[in-house]
DNA sequence: TATTGTTATACTCTATAACTATA
DNA sequence: TATAGTTATAGAGTATAACAATA
């Protein structure tokens, strides 16, 4: 009997685990100079793209509970990148805004993570990058990632 | 100017976060049948191959500090999984040895993690589990993953 | 004096649920 | 009565460092 239904080399779920894992800290790493870590560089990412959202939309947006969206807005509107204002027709919801500095600042993030991204697929050809994220992004469809959760976990 | 060192489609460092945490999440749901967590399985795993290992030997060998060696072998000989014995040479150190108990657990485990991984690699052909295995072997190596320490992460 | 196993402590991170003000 | 934001609390998980027995 020929056995088929085992695929060939390392197991891929291992070897996920595993780079998922130091991938992740390594992001975390690069961020590092611009004093980010993953979760505000996601959450600045996702007001710049649609600004004056409420908290909630933002939390309800990116899968996260609404207490730790409030930690993390703080601590972006502490270092002036977002902004809290009033909620245009509700007065109990707050309206987020990206400061001119949160836009400078998210680009230069935006920099350090493509270099990151290069950095980690430096062993590859282009040609070879390009077939790996069309099976990973085969495999996160089956897993039901829409690509939104990205730099949460952790 | 043409743009060559940014790879096409979503990048690969984001996938990588995203499905590893997926996966490991998966891999530990995947083990629950058998009342194992990854911790338990990679170490009964490391005990089964190498009998008699002092418990820092084990700690070294995947890489996590001995207080938390404790733990998992104190879970593992709670269940008769695994027996602390009187080491030969060294009577500050213990032998840890696998019980057939454990063998035949480590077996069950193993045949989960097998059908787990034949879960997660579903959607691609043979052929394309070979290449994607090729590549993320590739950028482990890379990152130094030596492929000793795998379910330990969380 | 150094090392093995163990225990205790302290720290980080997180979600859950209470609280207020508005709706 | 329900919802937005906030705060407080408790739980899981972890590493660090202190400890006793032995080398």
């Amino acid at each position: 009997m020929i056995v088929t239904n085992v695929s060939p080399g390392p197991p891929v779920a291992f070897l996920l685990s595993q780079l998922g894992g130091v991938v992740a800290r390594g992001f975390a790493e690069a961020l590092g100079p611009m004093g980010l870590e993953p979760r505000h560089f996601a959450v600045l990412g996702f007001v710049a793209a649609a600004e004056g959202q409420s908290q909630n939309a933002l939390a309800d947006g990116l899968a996260i509970p609404p207490s730790r969206m409030v930690a993390v807005i703080d601590e972006l509107e502490e270092r002036r990148l977002v902004q809290r204002r009033p909620h245009p027709t509700d007065r109990r919801a707050r309206a987020v805004h990206v400061t001119p500095k949160g836009r400078k600042t998210l680009a230069g993030a935006a920099e350090l993570a493509m270099a990151y991204e290069a950095t980690v697929c430096s062993p590859l050809s282009v040609g070879e990058r390009t077939t790996l994220s069309n099976l990973l992004g085969r495999l996160a469809a089956a897993q039901g990632l829409d690509g939104v959760h990205h730099a949460l976990r952790g």
